[in-house]
DNA sequence: CTGTTAGCGCTTTCAT
DNA sequence: ATGAAAGCGCTAACAG
């Protein structure tokens, strides 16, 4: 018994007179050990309330088994979702996980960084910060051979691999869903340009009224950081377009939900139809007047693949290095206003 | 330099040509070490880029600096927030934290205390799930001389703190704003009965309704899990009772959005307003017509709260096995309808 | 198949 | 004020 009072391999050993090298090897099901004394071993385990030390073992093998998760902020729905397939999958592969938020501010992923260094995360899966321009933390790590994983936001760093949704599709989808439904001045909240989700589905906003025929309008792109205050501006500034605009793609929920509050707290005109992209599934879009349409993005999915993907990087001593790019298929729910 | 090209205090004492022990001792800023020797080490430390390996000193102090995190689900915004709270406090004081959900579900939470009693985590702070019933889990933990703190929902278990808000009060002012905003029939959605929270709102409901002469009535109180279906199946039933109700109580948000979603797609009437307990600083609130007012419970606070107290706890050996437990404010936050 | 031996990198007595 | 030595609990050569 040690000062905690449990048992170790030594005092299982002990009890049954062999040595602690091979209840080591019998605790790890190594082929190495008879059927038999692995069962009096695992009783006598048992019997003794014994648990393996993980801080003695990951020392000795020198893996923390712990994967650091960067993201922007824990409390929005995507990334929430995102976390809890992140962790289903690495809990079932023996790692833990600690989680981190950047708040969009690159400062703070720098720092992060720095601090998952120091633990010693055997991978890290990230989404970067809007504000993520320079790379040098994300490049450390890579130093340190330390593999990460990009999730929903595309970062091109060399030997790192992104997983995705497929974001000029879900905008052309999303822009051309509001076409067909008879919007014709279709106005667009983007996201920093510096953010391949953002230029990609801005994209897709544009080829999709390209191939209708519509006329792109560059004052019917409105930037920001997408934050519900963010929202209400572009409400305003939409209020204030010579034209009668009858659609809203937006590039996520947040800035949505904040425009059609302002505009109904005016007591304006709704547009006819909001196609929202990089909503999961989150109850707000359903319980908002009129129902928006939504691109579905599962985090949850996401994170189990991006997980998955960063495990086998962890562990594969042999396909090292190689990028990788996975993408992921979205699907637009479409919500018909009851009120129509 | 060791396999994975870190430096140790070795690498730093052997530059030096000192003893590995008086690196460590200057490294943790031991008195014991004269100030210029420190700063020789220090800087050496540096130039090598050594980074402390905290497997190996917590190894040493047998301590893993990890805290158990136990919430219903991650997703919901007040646990989302609650854990950013409890992450804030328990880096800045150097402990890193593991999340586990328990889905509500009373065996899950049996598991993740086993993983977390396997992990040797150094404290647990726990929103029990709404099927917690058994509390042999919990004890086991207690065993093991692991501090337990609970947030949000109490629990009464020896040597354990609390870190809750006025349920009871937060029910009685829900209430009584409803009643004063000209309210007779209130209905409560209440939550299952086993857990504290739910009774104390659900007293504070009745209180209320004694202290301005409405008579409180069995059929106005709708018990359920308070899931969005709930609150559906709650409008229901609101529907088919034979008086006019002219206000909600409900304990959390979900089962109230759930009501109001369906009365509206049903083109019912809407009670004059829906005061929520339950609620922290979630925006959906604001979004929906009519607003609700609510009761403010900022996860955030009971987070960092729940963290100190546990930290405390963890740290010192000396005020061992004391019982406490914390009531943090709420306020209500009305919202008049701006149709009204 | 099992035992012996030597550490992983750090902290902490106990000397000096 | 610093050094020497022991060991946290486990794993992994290397023997036999």
């Amino acid at each position: 018994m040690n000062k905690n009072n449990k048992a170790t391999i030594h005092d299982i050993a002990r009890a049954l007179n062999i040595d602690s090298s091979t209840v080591s090897r019998a605790l790890n099901d190594s082929p190495r050990v008879t059927q038999k004394t692995k069962d009096k071993i695992i009783a006598k385990a048992n019997e003794l309330g014994y648990q393996r030390n993980h801080l003695a073992s990951n020392l000795r093998k020198s893996k923390t088994y712990t994967l650091g998760v960067v993201v922007p902020r824990i409390s929005r729905h995507f990334f929430s979702s995102a976390i809890a397939g992140i962790e289903e999958t690495a809990y079932q592969e023996g790692y833990n996980v600690v989680i981190c938020q950047s708040l969009e501010a690159l400062e703070r992923e720098q720092k992060i960084a720095e601090t998952l260094l120091a633990n010693r995360v055997d991978g890290v899966l990230i989404s970067i910060s809007m504000e993520t321009s320079s790379y040098e933390h994300l490049q450390a790590l890579r130093q340190r051979n330390i593999p990460i994983v990009f999730f929903d936001r595309f970062c091109d760093i060399p030997d790192t691999c992104n997983v995705l949704i497929d974001d000029f599709q879900a905008g052309f989808n999303a822009t051309e869903h509001l076409i067909l439904n008879g919007s014709k001045n279709i106005v667009h909240f983007s996201g920093t340009q510096n953010l391949d989700i953002y230029r990609n589905r801005y994209n897709g906003y544009k080829v999709a009224l390209e191939k209708h025929n519509i006329p792109f309008r560059e004052d019917f792109v409105l930037s920001s950081k997408l934050m519900k205050e963010d929202g209400v501006e572009n409400a305003k500034k939409i209020l204030a377009l010579p034209y009668k605009i009858d659609g809203i793609f937006s590039a996520n929920d947040v800035a949505a939900i904040g425009a059609l509050q302002y505009l109904k707290e005016q007591g304006k005109r709704i547009p006819e139809d909001i196609a929202i992209v990089g909503f999961s599934n989150e109850p707000i879009s359903s319980i908002i007047e009129p129902p928006l349409s939504t691109i579905n993005q599962s985090g949850f999915e996401i994170g189990k693949t991006a997980t998955s993907l960063l495990l086998s990087k962890v562990n594969n001593k042999t396909s090292k290095s190689i990028s990788e790019t996975i993408i992921l298929k979205t699907n637009l729910i479409e919500r018909k206003s009851s009120v129509r």
